[in-house]
DNA sequence: ATGAAAGCGCTAACAC
DNA sequence: GTGTTAGCGCTTTCAT
């Protein structure tokens, strides 16, 4: 098993001491630009690499963001992820992903790592059964910075980057009203999960806002699996007094709509209109193209990553925790478009 | 700035030295219970953290995973990815996840990255541009282990977990002669995309396995907007000569063909087969239900780690490069099921 | 412009 | 069963 190149072989092999060939290789100003030349040249024909323990050891922290996800394969996060990665990327930090799959148990094991880690800031969204921050505070303690984003602890200050639900789904029965639709159920996800709770009591609200009727029937709430939908949907649209507009919880159930209104012959958006959530790809290739929301994913992990650069900047650490909201966006298309 | 609690302010608050407080917080058989139990409880009190630096670099290794993927946010990768994530922590390891943005630049500075964190073993998929193979050499160089999957350098010999994308193309083609399809199509993706060549250079040969014809039309390369596509498949369908079947390269371009159908009264299954790839969940969504092809990703990112750590295991260290392929299956749905 | 020396926090070989 | 000691590879203060 050969042994890593070290500084210390760098500086045997050109007679310099390893102080120097630190030096040299960090561009620091007191080296000679001729002395660097040949250590940069050596570094490079002995295959040096440096050891980032040994440097975060000794320099007592690391250039490194970790980052709790729910689930990593989820689109919305792996698009967050990879907007944080494009601006780590531009500070010459590295991130760390971690899983917590959605439990507290494996949430705290990931605060743990990064912890042991040594990590300079972490970057979190909640697991859906999380219910203390001890493990928040544990974070701060270790003067890690942490940053919060979509699932938040609202009782631990903290900067947060958060996606308002609420006011989309007023745009959203706004937007229905315009086009003059008056009748408008909402089609929930499983209410375990906090984003679809969310969306629908941001439907509920938008309804009380405008003083539509909030009857029963305006929420349907098992739609997650085609037939169960496929069975609500097609009650829903027989019925004889059939709503005129729905706003689903995901794009996929808009799918399943299309569907059952085509056999039943309803003509979408004359008279049904349509609204997804998430702006997936298809829903642009569907006929027609539906109105979906777009929460720009990408868009906020640069945001909470630029958050964190913003705060490193100032050297005044006033740093009052800021909450950024980003507005996801009514994408309208042809689903719910009756006035052009 | 306080500092972080470690092994030593444990020793000293317990009237110990900090190999015995080692030794206990890593449960040496040495150390008595008792022992270990005041150490453990002193840790919890003081909030200690182990300091992931300092053991690595006093051990020389750490146990962590790097990834390389071109894209993190696709949502092939990211199964990849939360595979791997599954079977690195049944063995305490961490991932670092790196993306190359498909760029061969990117990619070397991702590779530089995990080999100075001194990382145990590194999965990489390579970019679209990745014309060398120099930083993969230095990888091995390093000690480090390398397992590529997917997009993969034949020229270097490294344990390998592939997709048989030719094997599937056959079955595609042997499923719609089974169904009584004659006249099949190809509608490729962008061909400097690795996976999509891929596929179409496995529809070629397994046409001219089937002795089937392979004139210009039976590849339509250019259908990766919406705007053209819609265009060349109504060309397609429109004509004379019209295909009985149709395998798309990618699930998206299937909804494309079923609108485009549908304008023109052309029947699916009846008149015209649809198989998608890659069993988008919508797939299963539209009317009729579309065939395609699924990769099992998340299998695919289990089996790359799995591969490492049954390597691990054996103290044998024989280990001749293997290579896995997993074969993706025909998901045969309504949309290319004409006889029942 | 370069060198000497100490130390970051941890582990492990060697004592006792 | 516990202590002593050295050292992993790097940076940095202080000296020259």
């Amino acid at each position: 098993m050969k042994k890593r190149t070290t500084i210390y072989d760098i500086a045997k092999a050109l007679q310099l001491t390893p102080s120097t060939v630190s030096r040299a290789l960090n561009n620091h100003s007191n080296i000679s630009e001729a002395t660097k030349k040949i250590i940069k040249q050596k570094a490079i024909e002995l295959n040096y690499k440096l050891n980032t323990h040994a440097q975060n050891l000794r320099m007592g922290g690391s250039k490194t963001i970790g980052v709790i996800v729910p689930k990593i394969n989820i689109i919305f996060f792996s698009n967050i992820i990879a907007g944080i990665e494009e601006i780590a990327n531009q500070y010459q930090y590295n991130i760390i992903i971690c899983q917590s799959n959605d439990t507290y148990k494996k949430e705290i094991d990931c605060v743990n790592t990064l912890i042991n880690q040594n990590v300079a800031c972490i970057f979190i969204s909640l697991a859906a059964d999380t219910k203390s921050n001890e493990h928040l505070k544990d974070i701060l303690q270790h003067q890690i910075q942490l940053i919060q984003f979509d699932r938040v602890d609202n009782k631990i200050k903290t900067n947060k980057v958060l996606n308002d639900d609420d006011e989309i789904m007023l745009d959203a029965v706004e937007h229905l009203q315009t086009q003059g639709y008056q009748k408008i159920v909402h089609l929930a996800g499983p209410q375990n999960i906090g984003i679809y709770k969310t969306r629908k009591e941001g439907f509920e609200k938008a309804l009380l806002q405008h003083h539509l009727p909030q009857n029963k029937n305006v929420v349907i709430e098992d739609c997650y699996t085609k037939e169960i939908a496929t069975t609500n949907i097609t009650n829903l649209l027989s019925g004889n007094n059939r709503p005129d507009a729905i706003i689903a919880a995901a794009d996929f159930m808009t799918l399943t709509i299309l569907d059952v209104a085509r056999k039943l012959g309803i003509r979408i958006p004359e008279e049904l209109g349509v609204i997804g959530y998430s702006n997936e790809p298809y829903t642009e290739l569907t006929t027609p193209t539906i109105t979906t929301v777009d929460q720009f994913s990408f868009n906020m992990g640069q945001t909470v990553a630029n958050l964190f650069f913003q705060d490193l900047k100032n050297i005044s650490q006033t740093s009052i925790p800021k909450s950024i909201v980003i507005n996801p966006k009514l994408i309208v298309r042809a689903s719910t478009t009756r006035i052009k």
